[in-house]
This record gives structure tokens, C-alpha cells and sequence, in this order.
DNA sequence: TTCCGGTATACTGCTTTACGTAGTACTGAG
DNA sequence: CTCAGTACTACGTAAAGCAGTATACCGGAA
């Protein structure tokens, strides 16, 4: 991978697993396969489950075990209230981020006020 | 700024840099000023230089050194040709990644294929 | 005139943090 | 026993940012 393309999914890896989370509970290996399907999220298990833990400890995921019957148990994150407003304030400033960037390129800034 | 700003900024600030670059040529001074202009891309001088030296010596800008009448010579850098190409590499993951994101966000992948 | 403070301009050392490579480990099915 | 499913960790790397340094010019005070 790029070295550009590896540092852009700093802080990014996680935005998107918060924003999969959304949408319901979901364990680390399938996390990573929902990642794979999107060509430009493709990543590996050992940057998914260093991003569940440190998510699960700043308290933004929350856990639970249950049995698989086609391998080891399961840890199903699922967000807590604290998460799910993180990501609200992450998309937001994802957005608004993105809008500088249009600008950006639209003209220097300062020139459209 | 919160420790996942910094995060995400990481190799988004060179590429606010190029973009600005495309608009004609400046001096770190002044980039971070058009900089400051956009509340999300807000940044320091001692991020903008390394990147400036960074661009310059993987040959993606050129620099042509002016004199200033209220301060110190100014150095200008200027795309060049591979930076021109880096741009618009970027700017086309750029939007691919802004895609997949949207999907992520949508559904979860693989549902709508 | 000389000195001084402020602004324009440029740079660097060190810390912090997240991603990614490589390696480990355990469970259950065939 | 081997393979897929599932989870984890140690370590290296690279970029952003804080704090500090340095130089050129200008305008006002002494």
C-alpha cells in the first residue's frame, strides 16, 4: 500500500468501524470482511482488533461473548450511547471537512466571501 | 484539537497543499494563511514546512527563491510535472474513498451489489 | 540616529498516535 | 491433522503538532 494511502486511514479505520456499527452488532472477523468489500477500506485483523479495543476501553463499544459453532467465541461489539454520539460528530466533521476540501480546490480560499 | 483530528489529518495535509498548489505557485507563509481560512484545515507553520521540504525533495514541487519587501526572502514552490500527475491521483482516491464511505454508511457493503 | 518591538518568513527536534507486517494461539469440522 | 474461523500482540514507520530558533524589514521611541 501507498505510504500516502496508509497514513490518509489514520483516525479512518475507526470512523468507518463506528459508522458499520451502526447499522447493528458485529464481531472483529466480520468486521473485517465487511471492510473487504469496499476496495479502498480494505484492511487487515491486526489493525481491526487494536481499533475494537481501544474503542471498547474509551468506553465508545461495549461487549459480549457468544459461542460460535465454527470456531473460537465470538466478541460482538455493539456502540454504547457515548459512541453513537461520536459518530454523529464524526460525520459531521467529516462533512464539513470535506466541504473545505471542496473549496479548496474550487478557488483559494478567502476569494468566494 | 482532539487526538482523532490529528489523526485523520495525517496525509490529508499534503494533499490540501498540492490542491492549493494547482491554483499557481506560493510560499509557506502564505499557504498556511489560505489554510487558516478553512476552519477544518486550520493548521501550524511546523506542519506546513516539513511537508513543503517533504514534496520538494520526492520532486513533486520545485522552488524558485523571491525576495520580500516586509520580511525575509520567500520560496516559492510550484507543482511539477509528476506533482501535477500526484494530484490528480490523489484526488480520484480522494473521491473513490469518499464512495466507499458513503456506502459504509448506507448499508452495510455487500448489500447492494 | 540608534534602538526596540512587532510582523513576515523560514526551519528543526521531539513526542505522540495509528496503521500495517509478522507472528501467536485456540476452537471446531471434516 | 489440517484448514477455516476467530482473536490477539510486538514492533517499526511515518506524519502532525508543540515549542523553540533564526533572520529580514519597518515603524516608533529615545
Amino acid at each position: 500500500m501507498s505510504t500516502w494511502v496508509t497514513q490518509l486511514r489514520k483516525g479512518l479505520m475507526e470512523f468507518c468501524i463506528l459508522n458499520l456499527l451502526q447499522h447493528g452488532e458485529s464481531y472483529g472477523y466480520e468486521i473485517l470482511q465487511s471492510l473487504q468489500k469496499i476496495e479502498e477500506l480494505v484492511v487487515t485483523d491486526s489493525t481491526v482488533y487494536p481499533i475494537l479495543s481501544r474503542l471498547k476501553k474509551d468506553g465508545y463499544l461495549k461487549v459480549q461473548v457468544k459461542p460460535s459453532s465454527s470456531g473460537p467465541p465470538r466478541r460482538y461489539f455493539s456502540l454504547t450511547a457515548l459512541g453513537r454520539q461520536r459518530v454523529q460528530e464524526m460525520n459531521t466533521y467529516w462533512g464539513n471537512l470535506n466541504n473545505g476540501i471542496r473549496k479548496l480546490r474550487k478557488g483559494k480560499p478567502g476569494e468566494n466571501e
